[in-house]
DNA sequence: TCCAAAATATACCGATTGGTATATTTTGTT
DNA sequence: AACAAAATATACCAATCGGTATATTTTGGA
């Protein structure tokens, strides 16, 4: 790896909170430069711009919270205890190492549309793609006689994550980790009774 | 009404869309201008500063969005009923008068904690307020033998409210009418079955 | 209709924004 | 150790930010 690709990757890493915590418009460029100790001149020697840290900076962001749940998710064998992952991990919010400022398809999405399009439209992805995963999840616990055999696997994957992100979002708001605990409760029922 | 009185209401009006779309943080004093008309100077004799027209925007949109539910729950008599009201109104998203931009709570939630403090405690208080509106629909519910007498009514609450803005987010980011109705279907089934 | 007060517009301020051309330093190869 | 290339820093730019002092216009009562 050269040095231009160390710095890349540095700069990724160490702007990715404040991305997160400021959000990916409300944070500047100076805001970049404090938290790695680099100038305005060696990010843009790195990135086209700031919008390009932003995308990378929320990818990253999004590894990290995917990280979280997969490997959970890999020692687990059964497609219910797998489905069940999700409010484990984001029940005990501060305990795991889930990215702070939370879940960064909720902050993405409610950002301007116009301020970060290319943002948005890699947030919508992701959270499709997140919904995808977890309807294949349904869907072979269905096959493997686990859920109901009359499941609505694509109702049923927007119900879980509806509840994963109205948790974050709640707990992020009122900075109440009991909110959160209560929810993922009710989300570990719902799963348990599929 | 005086005549500043009038325009300080328009400036409320006229802005408050924006502030929803753009984020509140997002608008800038040009914004505001644009989309009244009025000039800084106007604005500037009429409020504080910015953040002073921004929390009274949140509050307009806030009253638009709750009166558009309770208005509609005053219709229905049972409790189970006035709590369907929920899905039934954040369900037809597009056909009601529901404020643009979405459920402005929701977008204060994520919103940086330093730009804006003074709004995030006005989401958070809105939040535990419409919380404790739920419960109180429910231990009234509990009490009249509509709703299980063990009903956890706090985590109940909790739940319906990470459901609708759960719903609401996936919505606004995906701009897919069908994944809020899947999930509104299930606060349907759900508040059926307490 | 006149006039003071209230309301709005004009013209400016310093600070910060994202971005860049250029100079300097660091790196890896010979 | 020398040196070209790559990487980083410096110093600047125009545009926009929120905000304000002051000038002008509009309002409503006498």
């Amino acid at each position: 790896m050269s040095k231009a690709e160390k710095t890349k990757e540095f700069i990724i890493e160490r702007t990715a909170t404040v991305f997160n915590t400021k959000g990916y418009a409300g944070t500047s460029l100076n805001d970049m430069t404090e938290v790695t100790g680099l100038t305005k001149g060696s990010i843009y020697g790195n990135f086209k711009n700031k919008d390009d840290v932003a995308v990378e900076a929320f990818k990253f962001n999004l590894a990290i919270m995917s990280d979280l749940f997969s490997k959970e998710m890999e020692t687990r064998k059964t497609y219910r205890d797998k489905l069940l992952t999700y409010p484990d991990v984001a029940g005990n919010f501060s305990e795991t190492s889930f990215p702070k400022g939370g879940c960064p398809i909720l902050n993405t999405a409610t950002e301007s549309d116009d301020t970060h399009p290319v943002l948005k439209q890699y947030a919508s992805l992701s959270l499709i793609r997140w919904k995808d995963k977890i309807v294949e999840l349904l869907v072979q616990g269905v096959a493997s006689k686990e859920f109901d055999e009359n499941l609505n696997c694509e109702q049923a994957a927007l119900t879980i994550l509806a509840l994963l992100e109205g948790g974050i979002m709640i707990r992020k708001l009122t900075d109440n980790e009991e909110y959160i605990k209560n929810i993922m409760k009710s989300l570990n029922d719902y799963i348990r009774k599929l």
